[in-house]
DNA sequence: GAACTATACGGAGACACTCTCCGTTTGGCA
DNA sequence: TGCCAAACGGAGAGTGTCTCCGTATAGTTC
């Protein structure tokens, strides 16, 4: 790639990272384009359409979720502690802007959709957890991972879209918890 | 109100239900003032927001919500058949039109949403099964209808939005089930 | 049934956003 | 230094929202 095309490259993920988290994820593209400085033209040559771009600016959050899955995973306690410590985490790493639960759970499960690495990284850290709390058999049944991504990305959603505190979320969480465990 | 304004009132409403049905609640109103056989000033004369056309719209399906409810208390069954038939029966009232479940959950709880009224409805209709279930003693402890609706309401969202159809929305709704019960 | 007026209508047009096309510019190589 | 593939930019076409205001008419009054 030639190098002005690299520099445009990432000056508009970071021109899009900005504005996402200023507007959410159905911000103007022709805004983006004018804050990272370069024509419509390049934005959409680059990014051929918006989940592409979401994907470019979710690339370094892929370290961010794994990270979060580790920290959880350290921490002792009841299994019911431990699955609610790591879906409010989960809460928090989809709702970075506004929009983005409904996009990234939308997306779960969607073999070829732009952003599917990101929903399997989700859903491989939620895997992770599934696994430690099967392994002390403190889950109901076997349950994939994808259909908790599911579940607490519907609760995220919502809370998204209503304008949900996380205390408001809190109860919400609560009952799949209870839902899913022993 | 004049006859010609009702009468296009009437039109705009019929249209409107029309291309939502097929379109979805993100379709173009322009294109609804067209099928009403209306200009476009005349639409927003009428309805000044998408959320209040939606509402309109969603007059007479409060019977249908009542109905629905009271279909479902006549059933006799264990607890759990109760709570699961109704969130089966909730999910499909909220998911006429795509689009449909996000925008009525967010509107969840909000007192000056324009479908608020709707909402209530569908609060009051869950209240009624939580009452049955709170009688029986079945429920864990006291939980608020609103909360039970933006947990199925987030389902709903996920599956509107990903596409799931009713076997891959079940398995999530057991969840919330078994969370929910003693 | 004619005149009057408040009410309602319609659609042109301003504004915003998406996305493409193509003439122009430039990075990097020979 | 010259060349050209690669990249740029922004005008503009297409689509949707919403308003404004000149025009039409329902309903009332005499």
């Amino acid at each position: 790639m030639r190098a002005d095309a690299q520099r445009n490259r990432g000056r508009l993920i970071e021109a899009a990272r900005e504005v996402f988290r200023e507007q959410g994820y159905d911000a103007s593209l022709d805004e983006v384009a004018k804050r990272a400085g370069v024509g419509a033209g390049t934005l959409y040559r680059h990014f051929p359409s918006r989940d592409v771009l979401m994907d470019a600016i979710l690339q370094s959050w892929v370290d961010r979720v794994n990270d979060a899955a580790d920290k959880v995973l350290v921490h002792e306690g009841a299994p019911r502690d431990l699955l609610l410590a790591w879906f409010e985490t989960y809460v928090g790493l989809i709702s970075m802007h506004k929009g983005g639960p409904a996009k990234i759970t939308g997306a779960m499960g969607d073999e070829k959709s732009p952003i599917m690495t990101k929903c399997q990284a989700l859903a491989a850290a939620t895997q992770r957890v599934v696994d430690r709390l099967e392994e002390e058999h403190a889950l109901r049944e076997h349950i994939e991972a994808v259909q908790m991504c599911r579940l607490v990305g519907g609760v995220a959603s919502v809370a998204d879209n209503g304008g949900l505190d996380r205390a408001a979320v809190r109860p919400l969480l609560e009952v799949i918890a209870d839902g899913v465990l022993a």
